[in-house]
DNA sequence: CTAACGTACAACCAAATGGTTTCACGACTT
DNA sequence: AAGTCGTGAAACCATTTGGTTGTACGTTAG
């Protein structure tokens, strides 16, 4: 239990992840992620940077939030906000599992072709176990 | 340029990342790319496995291709889509380049600690260079 | 105290999403 | 030739999204 906060994320799961690629999916919300990766700013500051009003970007920093790609905090008057990076490397870790699973297909695939029995090699259907919602 | 082949693919830009994390924010088009990782299928075989609609599945397969994380390849009727992992690989790239970001902050920050220039530490406005949309 | 600032939130609107049902068409089966 | 299978696409509907404007409220500055 001691490395526990040095162990990987745990990857998003179900409901989690589609809000968190959903708020990945907008150029505005990528932008101020970015910003925000690079030190804390206010809504406000962050506001000016972009063409639309105020309360839209407010909306997209409320999106990132609600996700938990972003935290605030607030300072006086002013609510800063900065990225949670855990987040972004719990969306990674997710792609990269994909990235894994064509790594196995590979595997299988080669191994086909070094064994002798490629007799049942026109059968369509290898994957089972319907895992929806991850 | 003989490693062309070998280099990580170019990361997503633009409007093609707001497309491909769209298509990731939905837990039946993250299954279906799931299984489209570990062999191929044809849409009729995929759209057995959901609750759904054929027409439905097929929409979030057309969406898939949209994007460019399938290619569907006609084989007489049937029409086998298998996934595309240098797609996956792209937006992987976007968010290791967020993560990237990251840890040039933290650079920075060391930076600060360890120079006797702490000074303007107060200042409210490290970051600049509006890169919106990428 | 008053004014200005930063934030929050509601109401409204156009467009996109995710689902449905239905119809059409080419490709195999018999 | 007729029928079935796999696919594509249209029309329709409810919900969500991304934007707007307007109002309200606590905090800081004069």
């Amino acid at each position: 239990m001691v490395s526990r906060l040095l162990d990987p994320p745990a990857p998003l799961a179900g409901t989690d992840a589609d809000a968190v690629f959903r708020a990945l999916a907008d150029g505005t919300r990528r932008d101020i992620l970015r910003r925000t990766l690079g030190g804390e700013h206010s809504i406000s500051a962050l506001a000016e940077r972009y063409e639309m009003s105020f309360a839209a970007v407010q909306k997209h920093v409320a999106v990132l939030d609600r996700c938990g790609l972003i935290e605030k905090q607030r300072f006086g008057k002013e609510q800063l906000v900065r990225a949670r990076v855990e987040r972004i490397a719990q969306a990674s870790g997710l792609l990269a599992e994909f990235e894994q699973l064509w790594r196995d297909r590979v595997g299988r695939i080669d191994l086909l072709i070094a064994s002798d029995y490629s007799a049942e090699a026109s059968d369509h259907s290898p994957n089972d176990e319907p895992t929806p919602n991850t």
